[in-house]
DNA sequence: TGTACATCAGTGAACGCGCGTTCACTGATGTAC
DNA sequence: TGTACATCAGTGAACGCGCGTTCACTGATGTAC
């Protein structure tokens, strides 16, 4: 077996730099992730992420569409395990949002934060795009014969998914307050999934 | 009169710094602002910000208190505004909740990140526990008397506006996607105000 | 099997930049007498 | 009314820092013959 730590070259550096900037961005927020930081992380020297990233926000941006991508994957598999009943499928879809988002904070912040990666990327807007289809899917089918109108509970279903991942990522010693019940699948079924189970 | 522009003191620097570090989070964002930037636009050199906040998260931490105290003032103002029907008030104050977000992007900000201000300072604890209780409140007179327990529905409707405020700001070209109608507005009165009008 | 050569991947020095903070200073103001 | 003095508020030079990016380089790899 081949020692990769003493070897000139790194053997995977891109996959190693995108698991550094995960790293970083969890421990420091995306705000105070450097380049020179996600580089020094991976072992490497600072001037090498550019053979792999144009910049910074490339790097950024290719994190936010593995984001997107896993997270649409991970929406799927919450709907397709959730039995027929469409909103328990709906609810179910709601819980993995936010699971997603507690379990990938580095990525989940990168694909929601304005600013800080190249909106205009065709794959990014087409990963992006791909998941929200899944949120819209799961909606149009709870919606179907009632006199709901399926943008409003979209958007009402994708607001509360997301306002409820941004407050308990944000907010850690603020929810207790809220809610008596800090644990979080507790909180996951209760809000998602009034009949119970999650 | 006097001419403020051209005497040594500047007469009320520290107010004209915080409106000034509104402006500059509005245009770059909070990760982008500077403390010499805030000077600048202040028109003042960049050492003058150190009489009056101790440093940068001073500096946010006081905007995030001035914040949570418009905040507070605009959900009561909406709750007392919107006649006796619990239910109404309730979605009345969700309303308020985003228009406060989108008409104050930089207050909006600074209350709700995390890391960018100083989470210890008692008078920011007390200002955003503050004005989460007129939320609390409303969501324990509409919840009277129903089989719904308090603190799942504050935490709901606390998601919703929450979620819906924090895509609206971030999202400015995804949401056309998701309603057909992107008028602040008609969106607000659609989520929050079932019944009509907002 | 061996050799020449092209290509790739990572190095490390250098660039110029803006930042936060400190500090001795000075202009302006207000107060005591 | 005037004068001395303390205090306050803003200045601007200086510090050390880490950053993103560039670039000539070199070690490693793979391919053609």
């Amino acid at each position: 077996m081949k020692k990769r730590d003493q070897s000139y070259h790194h053997g995977d550096l891109r996959a190693a730099l995108l698991q550094a900037a995960t790293e970083v961005i969890e421990e420091v927020g995306v705000a105070s992730l450097s380049l020179r930081e996600v580089a020094r992380r991976a072992g490497v020297s600072h001037g090498a992420p550019a053979h792999h990233f144009r910049d910074k926000a490339g790097l950024l941006t290719e994190l936010a569409i593995l984001g997107f991508a896993a997270f649409a994957t991970a929406l799927e598999a919450a709907r397709d395990g959730a039995g027929s009943d469409p909103h328990r499928r709906l609810g179910e879809v709601g819980c993995a949002y936010v699971r997603f988002a507690v379990q990938h904070p580095a990525h989940f912040d990168v694909m929601f934060r304005p600013g800080v990666v190249d909106e205009q990327d065709k794959r990014l807007v087409q990963a992006s795009t791909a998941s929200y289809q899944v949120l819209l899917g799961c909606v149009q089918q709870a919606v179907v014969g009632t006199e709901h109108d399926v943008n409003t509970a979209a958007l009402r279903a994708w607001s509360m998914a997301h306002g409820f991942a941004t407050l308990w990522l944000a907010g850690g010693p603020r929810l207790p307050d809220v809610a008596g019940q800090p644990d979080l699948e507790v909180l996951l079924a209760q809000i998602f999934l009034p009949e119970g189970g999650c």
